[in-house]
DNA sequence: CGGGCCTCTTAAACTATCTTAATTTTTTAT
DNA sequence: ATAAAAAATTAAGATAGTTTAAGAGGCCCG
């Protein structure tokens, strides 16, 4: 396990000692991931939160008539999970499928919540991400009850350029809520 | 200040010395608010993290065009502000009002910056609580881009009972993101 | 205690979005 | 390279949601 995005990724927010990052090198787990590969299925235990070293996911959910519904991506340097099933060590509501080859790191729950006593400061490491993620998800339900689909359409290609050309319209269409005969007649 | 229930949320998580208390005490501001005082003005540089020891708020956008959209209420023993605006300590987007006469306690970023390094176990406090919340924008959003307005409806009522019966129906539409009459005519 | 304002409801006309289905274009697998 | 599968586009008809307007009920304030 090299892990130089991992680790920076931390070190963006609190400082490690040599000795931490052996810590956690022993407890994240390492995973190829081929393009198309389900990393977690809806309705399974979601045991692990997963950071993206390279390539890229998708979270997603699908209702009973089979209509997907996409949460969100994660590319490089991103973390994902079903967050509600990791915390709760409940049924995953979502489907995680790698939407690339990608590299993830890993780690599971009670290791976790182990390396939160063995390592203080992730609390603060994780505080942070916490924060910031919801923040960004308000932002994202404001744009979702305050604005038109052109402009939710305008404001994701305007945030998310690179994830914009890894994805299909039709996953975009998902991530807005809209059909993707609705964007495509939106985009013109 | 008495702070009753500030510090009976924060020991919901994590434990705190008379003399954690006396500095959090010493930090956090107390405030009479009446019904449909304006906390926190949209434009305004957002300053507080507050936290509703009785009463309740709502916190809402307004466009250029007039139209309010609600981005959420906070109750009693729930912690509120503009969080975008104010982890960045920039101009909010948010108005913060009084539904009803309130107290809160509220803190400024800067005190809560040196609060976390004088108490590092808040920031475990606050890691669980931006995890729940990021978990309930999630679940927002999904149900925002997966439901029709009958079904968010029904489980806003099921999951806000209290707040269902103490705001208006427009400020429920305006949370949904559906117009006043639109959420009237599902009604029934 | 009355006037005015706000909310809620209803309805008609209008606009946004969905559904279905057919056609074309792009991607994937052999 | 080719065949098959998936994505994107287009368009017609259906449904969901908005706008405007009007009227009824409730509640706050002087």
């Amino acid at each position: 396990m090299d892990g130089t995005k991992l680790f920076s990724n931390i070190q963006k927010h609190i400082t490690l000692e040599d000795l931490e990052k052996e810590w956690i090198r022993s407890i994240f787990e390492a995973r190829d991931v081929p393009k198309k590969q389900l990393v977690l299925e809806q309705g399974q235990l979601c045991r692990r939160l997963y950071f993206v070293e390279s390539g890229s996911l998708r979270a997603y959910n699908t209702n009973k008539q089979g209509k997907e519904s996409t949460l969100m991506f994660a590319v490089q340097d991103w973390w994902i999970t079903d967050m509600y099933a990791f915390v709760n060590q409940k049924q995953a509501l979502l489907s995680l499928k790698a939407l690339e080859d990608s590299l993830l790191f890993s780690v599971n729950f009670h290791d976790l919540e182990a390396l939160f006593f063995k390592i203080p400061k992730l609390e603060r490491f994780f505080r942070i991400l916490f924060q910031n993620a919801y923040v960004r998800e308000q932002l994202r339900v404001l744009d979702g009850i305050s604005l038109t689909t052109e402009e939710r359409y305008a404001r994701f290609v305007a945030k998310y350029p690179q994830i914009t050309q890894k994805v299909t319209q039709k996953q975009i269409a998902s991530y807005l809520g809209v059909t993707p005969e609705f964007l495509s007649s939106v985009k013109k």
